[in-house]
DNA sequence: TTCGTTGCATGAACATGTTCAATATACGGA
DNA sequence: TCCGTATATTGAACATGTTCATGCAACGAA
């Protein structure tokens, strides 16, 4: 992924710049986002101040960077557990539900880093457009394919069809997380409806039925 | 809206807090929003520090407060402008323009006052909640209206419609204002594809004709 | 009018994210 | 081996949102 001279010191650097991410992910578990200070990261770590802030850009870098691994971990997830043989919205409400989950148990976590990953002002960091990278993959690919099979008309663009349901992923994401306790569920149950909605209109069948 | 009595000392603070969002409105569209401090807002308005904290809860909902007056005349200029005899979709897009265009106006309030207001966790101020309100009133009535009048499939749940097309809206300006320089333009084009794709599954025609 | 109460106004103090000049030390060439 | 350079590390200093004890002026009852 990245290129390391394998020098004592990169290695150096590299083993603090972990041990930093391990003690951000500890208290941002324990204590949430808010309460979390940069001060007691370092302390933590063993590490002065300046060391996190030169590691880390801001404290929502450090954030994203303390997720990555959760997030990688759940993007595999999606990829192990996904039905191969079921329809696309299947396999999409699928992928979703694994994410509301990990949202539900680390709400304030997800709520902040959601709050960063929208609004990505200026040049927004790797980790999220990795992100943003493999919702599109994913989403693209299995539109693709169920246009194959026949579930979705062919005169529908996939690449536009998956933006309108990521929108309404993202929707659900913002009004679920706002709430204090985020409910997975009534999460699901809205983007259900609200998939649905879409997937109507792509559909071959006439409308008429159900 | 609000019953005053009508005190001497009332009206004096009612006074200051008038200062202090004029002050505020004057130092947001001047500096933006980040590079604007509370004690800058404090000085221009030629009070104390705590005075300003005392009136608002804190820096977000003094923007949100300062913003409520171009919220209320865009919704009026919504109401003013938007073609009675159009198709639905029409008609919400018109509305979305004129939104679209404020936000490319003042990119950096419009961005900070998103931010809060998708994460309006614990107490969300009474504007927000008047701005969530007022969408859905405008959206829900738009597409009642539309159903009545044969455009809409009778069997579509209005509410759950608005949701959707509701949840595109907050996800193109997301998307748009995430850019340095929003293009309304842009962002218009965009709502419009994501939008016909939920207007064909709710149409009563044959999704065949395109 | 007088006096105790109420509540707005105030700025110093606090909490915390962020910056920066100084320091130490690994590095690579002479 | 020795030295100049690059850079990781550091914590004090800074910027700024937020809190709080205090003062003071308006209020209303006696």
């Amino acid at each position: 992924m990245h290129e390391t001279r394998s020098t004592w010191r990169d290695l150096q650097k590299q083993q603090t710049r972990q041990i930093i991410l391990e003690a951000a992910k500890e208290l941002f578990e324990t204590l949430g986002y808010g309460k979390t200070t940069i001060r007691a990261v370092a302390k933590y770590a063993g590490v002065g101040v300046g060391t996190v802030m030169s590691h880390f850009k801001d404290k929502a870098s450090l954030l994203s960077a303390a997720l990555m691994g959760d997030w990688e971990r759940l993007i595999e997830e999606v990829a192990a557990t996904t039905p191969v043989d079921a329809n696309y919205r299947t396999q999409l409400l699928h992928a979703a539900k694994i994410f509301f989950e990990y949202y539900a148990r680390r709400p304030s976590l997800s709520r902040n880093l959601l709050k960063e990953a929208m609004f990505s002002l200026e040049v927004q960091g790797p980790e999220l457009t990795a992100m943003d990278q493999a919702a599109r993959e994913i989403g693209v690919r299995t539109l693709r394919s169920a246009q194959q099979r026949g579930e979705i008309r062919p005169d529908v663009d996939c690449e536009v069809m998956h933006l309108a349901l990521f929108g309404e992923y993202c929707f659900v994401c913002t009004v679920g997380l706002s709430q204090p306790e985020p409910d997975p569920d009534q999460m699901l149950a809205m983007l259900e409806s609200l998939t649905d909605l879409i997937a109507r209109g792509a559909s071959p069948e006439s409308p008429g039925t159900k």
